[in-house]
DNA sequence: AGAATTTCTTAATCTAGGTTAAGGATTTTG
DNA sequence: CAAAATCCTTAACCTAGATTAAGAAATTCT
């Protein structure tokens, strides 16, 4: 397993010398995921950050009543973790895992701190990366209150066409706000 | 009017020196807005970011049938933007207005971006400022999920005790997402 | 202060989407 | 490969919250 999906990544957004890049490199550790394996739960603290090489994550919240409620999806190229929990080093309310076996590199809250302070760059980077999580979040919230189920499920598809193709439906719904059963009805009515 | 408010948020983060701070002040517009006086409406790039020092101003978009959709309430102390527009510079579709005669300063992304280079430490601190939103637009797109009506309707009264006092029911259920009639129900049904 | 506008409430009716239940299709596991 | 588990679909029925309409209360404007 290589870094060479988050160098470029990075290398979007600022430049980095051989030496700041290999000091970089010195503070993420591989890890190797099974399907269904957890890298946080409800209740502990998020002690890193996520960035998904192959394979694809998601991040989600179980409700009183045993329901799903999925905040995020990390395909490859994409950063997690549980924002909350991560910032404030406090434990949270989300749980986070591998929907299909994948490989990521974990950074912990305490080595980006420090990367910040040795690599002023990263602060920009991440700035960058935050700025549009937010973006993307709000875009989400308004959604949420002006669109109906059928508009927020052709979004989605249109979107995410590569997620739709390997993501059960009861995933798509519980990303939607939508139960699975009227998911299914909904997608009956487009065929015809 | 006095940058105090705001220089005093800033050094919750980080610290300047005297010619860093004179340096950013100078940077800063100040302007005084009569109640429902628009600073950003649909279409329109937003060129600059608003740190509210007095009264109350809100984003939100318009839908198909008339419609609004607040996005966010800014109170002093309070940063507010259309974020999209703000860090692409491409017409957004967002409207944010006064609620209250308020008074703010507003930057540009340009100069934010000059001082980035001029002075690392901001990158910091918008840094810190972009992740707490993203926290509380996140913990929005959960309670959209997950919660009823008067769940989030408690809830934010829980948090925002302030706004509820000086906000009309309206302005609320277009924020929680229920319109005032059912609002108003909610809010009987509590009484007894 | 009085007219005009905006906001809030109430109540009857309606609908988008939830719930329950059951069978069939797929996937996972041993 | 078969059994178990999970996932998807359909259909009947239910409910949280929307819609419509109309009057009362509060604000704003002249």
């Amino acid at each position: 397993m290589s870094s060479d999906l988050l160098l470029h990544n990075i290398s979007k957004y600022i430049s980095l010398s051989e030496d700041e890049s290999a000091y970089f490199k010195s503070k993420l550790r591989e890890r190797k995921l099974k399907k269904k394996q957890f890298i946080i739960q409800e209740n502990q603290v998020s002690e890193s950050v996520a960035f998904v090489v192959s394979g694809c994550l998601r991040s989600y919240t179980i409700d009183d009543n045993g329901f799903d409620h999925i905040l995020q999806f990390a395909p490859p190229d994409w950063w997690i973790t549980d924002m909350f929990s991560f910032i404030s080093q406090k434990p949270g309310n989300i749980y986070i895992d591998a929907i299909d076996d994948s490989n990521v590199y974990l950074l912990s809250r305490k080595d980006q701190i420090d990367i910040f302070e040795k690599i002023p760059a990263f602060e920009k980077y991440f700035r960058i990366i935050t700025e549009n999580s937010l973006v993307a979040s709000r875009k989400r919230v308004m959604d949420g209150l002006s669109l109906t189920a059928s508009d927020r499920y052709h979004d989605f598809c249109q979107r995410y066409p590569t997620l739709i193709e390997c993501l059960p439906q009861k995933q798509i719904a519980a990303y939607i706000g939508v139960t699975p059963e009227f998911l299914s009805k909904m997608r009956r009515k487009v065929k015809k």
